[in-house]
DNA sequence: CGAGCAATTGAACGCTGTCAACCCGAGTGG
DNA sequence: CCACTCGGGTTGACAGCGTTCAATTGCTCG
């Protein structure tokens, strides 16, 4: 519960190499100080990463894996409210108190920085705090487009959309064409779509139905139809706006 | 559309008298100098303060009214996403274009500041962009508790968490007791809950007959037992942890 | 081989959205 | 002063999507 299976330190060099969206940003300089407090810690799936309520010690960004972040009400209900995939930051500064949980939702390891080492930073480097307000400000983003769906659409758009972020994802980390993996379970994938495990399967089985998507195992899919797949996701053919943009996808 | 119905400059005593959360937690000399920049707009209810996807002229911060911050899908349906009140403080620095639309609820006033010389203080007061960073941060918090409350809880169940936070946001302003003011229609209640006028109306008038409200008109609501009020919010009388905390009703 | 969990499939119930009618107060104009 | 219109809010009837409950399959692991 919540002690990693492992802290090592790194070496900068290591820690460059890393495929980190925060790390790539900024500096040499701030990147090689950053290194320099930077610890590897891995996690099984299903361990405590950060407790909902608890101190915050440590910043973070996922190497490897998929960690959960979700809110549980007072009855037991919960509500994963984003997943963190690799190069996503995580944590909290200027705060002691977090009110999310931060599980590894797969075997997973991340990049951890001390909390108070890495504020102690943003005098010496600014740009790592201006990094850190735009990684803050894409999340709102992401959290606020993510409510809308939730609020506005049917199962089986969500799903949709859930495929196409996906899809973006894997995309823009150069990875291969029409196929994507879900390494979590369809209780996560319910938890984050605000549905149930039946109405995930079942979602699941008209798009496959309708021949958008080719249900390879239960972990992988591939899609067969991107335009309809993103019609679904509401995007509309039309026009090229910004909402296009986000929904277009590369095939 | 879009053009406020007026905007001048104000002098440091005028602002450092809003009561802004933002600029209450920062130094006189910081306070100073925002207030250097900062320009008065009005805004009549329907008014568009910032479009979705356009430029981002200006910060702001809300000293009366009430703005809505919302998302439309391509086909029309829109979501509320957050709801400012006076002190709220909305806008996106280092990002060239919101994702969101802003217009205001009701007619309302707004303190302004260009966006170039808002980040170019940052320079010179880092305390201002630690605030920044802190509120977006309480922003993301926000917005996620709310995205669970959307995804987790019946009608009545958020339309009492509605009323709570709604409740606790006047109590801090020290306003009067078990009286709450919603300046704002049903149909903007609706977009922020996530339901229908008519479950709005539905589960208002559920509330007022199990005794918990009492509904004085449209706009206002008498608080009759603030106790079931939290409990059907969430609220577990059991234990005084972080939840029972914060919908605790100071009554 | 059996236990246990994940995923799927089927059937029935219920919350809530949809459609419709109605009420009511505020403007407006004769 | 009254009739009319219009928009916001309320109420009722009904249907549908999605949850809930239940049963089945298939896979992993001991």
């Amino acid at each position: 519960m919540g002690i990693p299976t492992g802290s090592t330190a790194i070496n900068p060099a290591t820690c460059i190499s890393f495929n980190c969206a925060f790390c790539n940003a900024i500096s040499p300089e701030a990147k090689h100080e950053l290194a320099r407090i930077a610890r590897v810690k891995v996690f099984r799936a299903g361990e405590t990463v950060l407790a909902e309520a608890e101190k915050i010690d440590f910043i973070g960004s996922v190497i490897t894996g998929v960690l959960r972040v979700q809110k549980t009400l007072h009855d037991g209900r919960t509500q994963i409210v984003s997943l963190l995939l690799p190069s996503d930051m995580f944590g909290r500064v200027f705060a002691n108190t977090l009110h999310v949980a931060i599980e590894a939702a797969t075997d997973a390891t991340v990049c951890t920085y001390d909390r108070g080492k890495f504020e102690a930073l943003f005098e010496r480097f600014p740009e790592i705090e201006h990094r850190v307000l735009t990684c803050v400000s894409d999340e709102l983003d992401a959290a606020q487009e993510w409510m809308t769906l939730l609020a506005l659409q049917s199962v089986t758009e969500r799903m949709a959309s859930f495929l196409v972020i996906l899809r973006n994802r894997a995309v823009s980390q150069s990875n291969s064409a029409l196929t994507i993996q879900i390494p979590i379970s369809r209780k996560d994938m319910a938890a984050y779509l605000g549905t149930t495990v039946e109405s995930v399967s079942r979602s699941l089985h008209e798009l496959a139905n309708r021949g958008v998507i080719r249900i390879v195992d239960a972990q992988n899919f591939e899609i067969r139809d991107c335009r309809r797949l993103a019609e679904i996701a509401g995007y509309t053919p039309d026009g090229e706006d910004e909402g296009a943009r986000k929904y277009r996808l590369n095939c």
